[in-house]
DNA sequence: GGTTAGCACTCTCGGCATGAGAGTGCCAGT
DNA sequence: ACTGGCACTCTCATGCCGAGAGTGCTAACC
């Protein structure tokens, strides 16, 4: 257990560390809190603290830096969220409402929205459900012998495929077909349709009844995702040297982000779970921080996540997410699914 | 007029260059192509070069650089192109007609590949037309309340919008909304669409054209980018400091890269174009060089593009990019759109 | 016992000089 | 026209030095 004391002078530290991104003296502590001590004892206690694991030395003559298990203690005991102002929180909910575009725009602008007010990468999955049923299908003739699939699935998402088809086929013909296709599928997942598409009779439908599995459950399964902020993050003095940035770009960029968040995704929807450096499953990322949430209902829910050094505005991010992730699962149960 | 000499060196200085980005000096060049003169003579040539402005260099005692006019000369009259490999070239096709993906996953991975194989950035643009038509217009129920609107342009592009509907809507009484819809809009552009917005009598009716007409114009005046190879581009030895590499990322992840092609778009499909370094009307980009070339057809076009440093290995960039924007067209062409 | 002043010690960092190395430019000779 | 030779320039790595920033420890103090 820690003093009340240390507690508190872990907590300078962590902020101020966070702030300058310099480790944090003993001096700078008193002189810039009015602490009613000395540096000495300071460093006593700042020993002690080093002593239990709460910071570390980069190297002997430095200041101290908070270390994983110090930033752990601070989100869990020390530090109080900074809510976002009225402004703040009003601007954001305006480019919200103001984006009318498809919801893969509406997704990208969500990221990028919170990227800027947290100052780090933020990355987004597309909501989905777990079984999501199929709502609709419709084939349209591109040319003479081309056809677009077009399937709704009720968790929202539409996916389209390009088809072949018999070169005599016209559009009424077509939409003659994707009705008939539709009595096999419509209203069940893709598991469903599976079961039924051997004991199809027609060839046809059959073949189409495939393709439409196929659609359903590659989305299903690959779970795209958005990353904005990249800019933002790279900023981050962390990253300063090229190595490093290349670094970090090359493990944003390449496509495991999507699985990076399966292993870190809160249980239920509104929960916010953080993980810091050497707590995250992936120890690629043992100097990475992320604040992730999930967003919207139980038949199309999405996640949210920021993604930065571990030093980050804990007090500050952990909010905003929050905030971004309610205003995402309004939207998408009011007027998206 | 350059003597065949001249031409000759120029043509080793800016192959070596390519290859290790180090200045290159005469010694070199005698030591590593058989070149039957002394290295006191390559010196007085490539002072020649320098002074008619096709090399520079660094400072007084480093090697020669090709200039933006050299490597503009080298790439016109000096260059051989190197053709792909059967193996490459089979390699690529087999990656593109593996995706069955959507659109949208196919453009990112043909963007993927290209820049895999040239180790630089790559962005395409979707392909569009000049003036789409609306080829179907299908309203799907996704709740009590919410529907969910689906245009398939006939260049295949497809747009989605949620719509609020009045409560005691179904799905049935949607399809014969979406089919009085039709009527009015399919086989028409969005221009020629919003001249007959106005005079339809029923308000409901013309609610829903005119989303139509939103949806198709943003299709039109926003041509989406996919960029990939951002890692590749910034482990080029011009990007090695930090501050370069935050230059670079920030240019390319804005959403200006759309504005940069259209600037540079060729006129005509099959054709190539390469802008070096100062050539690129934005003069931000004057160590950049693009290698630009138009796919598909006239009803549904759209634009492939290398991004990279000057220092690029054109002979290897320009039939690469043809290859793929051919690739790309044919899928266009035959399957797609 | 907690606190503090003082001080030795350590480590980083910027500046500076130095020397090696790499190139060029030019001149004089072939 | 070509070439060897040489002076000159510029970069780069290295080592050194001193200033500065911190700590850790000890001895004294309240």
């Amino acid at each position: 257990m820690l003093t009340a004391r240390r507690e508190s002078l872990l907590g300078l530290v962590v902020d101020e560390y966070v702030e300058t991104a310099l480790p944090v003296s003993s001096r700078a502590l008193v002189a810039r809190h009015g602490l009613g001590v000395s540096p000495a004892t300071v460093r006593n206690e700042l020993a002690k603290l080093e002593d239990e694991g709460y910071i570390t030395h980069p190297h002997t003559s430095a200041g101290r830096v908070p270390s994983d298990r110090g930033y752990r203690y601070y989100v869990e005991a020390l530090m109080t969220e900074v809510p976002l102002q009225a402004e703040e929180a009003r601007t954001i909910a305006h480019q919200f409402h103001q984006a009318e575009g498809s919801l893969d725009d509406w997704l990208a602008l969500a990221a990028a929205v919170l990227a800027a007010s947290v100052a780090n990468a933020v990355v987004v999955t597309r909501p989905h459900g777990a079984a999501p049923r199929v709502r609709n299908v419709q084939l349209v003739q591109l040319r003479r012998d081309v056809a677009l699939m077009v399937v709704v699935l009720d968790d929202g998402a539409v996916r389209e495929r390009v088809l072949p088809v018999s070169d005599s086929t016209d559009q009424s013909e077509l939409h003659a077909l994707a009705e008939r296709l539709g009595e096999h599928v419509a209203g069940r997942s893709a598991a469903h349709i599976r079961r039924d598409v051997e004991s199809m009779e027609d060839e046809e439908l059959r073949a189409l009844a495939g393709t439409v599995v196929d659609l359903a459950e590659e989305h299903r399964s690959w779970h795209e995702t958005f990353l904005e902020g990249l800019p933002a993050l790279l900023a981050q003095p962390e990253f300063a040297s090229g190595e490093q940035m290349l670094e970090a770009v090359r493990r944003l960029e390449g496509y495991e982000v999507g699985r990076l968040l399966e292993s870190a995704e809160p249980a239920a929807p509104g929960d916010t779970r953080v993980l810091i450096g050497s707590e995250n499953p992936d120890h690629e990322m043992h100097d990475w921080s992320m604040v992730v949430a999930r967003y919207g209902g139980g038949d199309a829910a999405g996640t949210v996540a920021v993604v930065g050094p571990t030093r980050m505005h804990y007090e500050r991010t952990i909010p905003r997410v929050r905030f971004v992730a309610a205003l995402m699962g309004n939207l998408v149960n009011e007027t998206r699914s």
